[in-house]
DNA sequence: CGACCATTTGATATGGATCAAGCGATGTGG
DNA sequence: CCACATCGCTTGATCCATATCAAATGGTCG
């Protein structure tokens, strides 16, 4: 089941969470998660899900998030991973139009949407800084559909060197996702992937020393675009 | 070639256009496209480039215009059309992610990006509607990704809905692109696009009385995703 | 009317899916 | 602490949807 929850690993610790030095309140800062409740996840539990009212936005913390689609016949299209440092949940309407699950132990600071949209519609640096995390977003789903027409070694490859630029490891790659969760963010079958790595081992560009730890050897050879 | 320009065709007119009443001028206008300029493009005309610096949001008045990747080994990704009242260019930092080209005879109203911002960031009700845009582009861009997950039917079906959704036509849409062009978008082949319309002709779902023609004639059967 | 370009149709090839085992790590109960 | 069950991953064999290569048709514009 994609959407299993462990309720035992579950717990959510919501408690307010105020960014600025409270000693020094500060009416312009420009954070947008200045104020918001840090919320607690456990390993697979649900964010939020597709069709729900849609109050907030989160900034992750700590741990990993993946946002998600399921199409009629099951199959799951996951839209994006999101590492600590990354928002989601930036949504149109008042409805969330993708879900969103813990990967692992996560904390998230949640912000009300209206609350937010209010204050960066006064404050030209949080409207600054909203723009700017938005279109960066949707220039990262544009980038995804680009994955999506390219061969499976290709749409491996660029998973692998966006993973490890974006956790700044100078080629050591820690997962916090499966392979399943790979493959339907790459719009591939698990087998098909495993069989990509082992392959990108076998020709010495990466090395496996756990299934959930990826060493990459060889940025150039995985930066140039293979069959 | 993809980039042909058929200089002939050729017409730039720009032109101050403002859009509100000249003799009531209104400083809480809460359209985007208040002041702007407009511009005429001719077929394939380009009207930015990936790379180029980005100056502009555009509007689209008349007209269609598509915007699109290219890949190293020269595969073209189409990652939108844009209908009269759509906007393009929306992007985060201050170069084009992707290029723009007329698809036909076409007219847009060209707005200053700092100067957008800048109203956007004052005026309340232009930051809504300016959050709304953005906010359903990259909704359109996650449904696209979703899209390129589908078999080639239901990839097909999909877009012949939603270009009948968009033109607001009751089952009869007026493509302004070629073949393709829809396949680039689709992420299949001229052949396969070509092949699955013809398929899609015999099963009586729906009628090609011109290439740039095609009439909807059994919508629920079209909305059923099929293989 | 003829040339050209877009589209359709046909034949074949192939990358990745599917079906099916096997393997290895992790955790649990004895 | 170890045997075993379970789950996630890898590997193998085969199939199929779509790409590729090739040719025919049709529509458009000089």
């Amino acid at each position: 089941m994609l959407h299993q929850i462990n309720p035992g690993q579950t717990t959510i610790r919501p408690q307010v969470f105020n960014g600025s030095n409270a000693s020094a309140p500060n009416i312009s800062d420009d954070r947008l998660e200045t104020v918001g409740t840090l919320m607690s996840y456990g390993r697979d539990e649900e964010i939020f899900g597709e069709g729900e009212v849609s109050a907030r936005f989160y900034k992750v913390m700590s741990g990993s998030v993946r946002t998600y689609k399921i199409l009629d016949d099951g199959r799951r299209q996951i839209v994006g991973f999101h590492l600590p440092g990354d928002f989601f949940g930036l949504e149109a309407g008042d409805r969330h139009t993708l879900s969103a699950e813990a990967l692992c132990e996560t904390n998230a600071i949640a912000m009300k949407r209206s609350a937010v949209l209010e204050r960066a519609s006064r404050n030209k640096s949080l409207f600054e800084k909203l723009w700017k995390i938005t279109t960066l977003e949707l220039s990262r789903s544009q980038s995804h559909a680009l994955l999506l027409i390219k061969s499976a070694q290709e749409r491996v490859q660029d998973f692998l060197l966006d993973m490890a630029e974006r956790e700044a490891s100078h080629g050591e790659i820690e997962l916090p996702m499966s392979r399943q969760d790979i493959a339907d963010y790459l719009g591939l079958t698990i087998e098909t992937v495993s069989r990509t790595l082992t392959l990108l081992e076998k020709t010495g560009l990466i090395a496996l020393p756990s299934t959930r730890r990826i060493l990459l050897k060889n940025f150039a050879a995985l930066r140039a675009s293979q069959g």
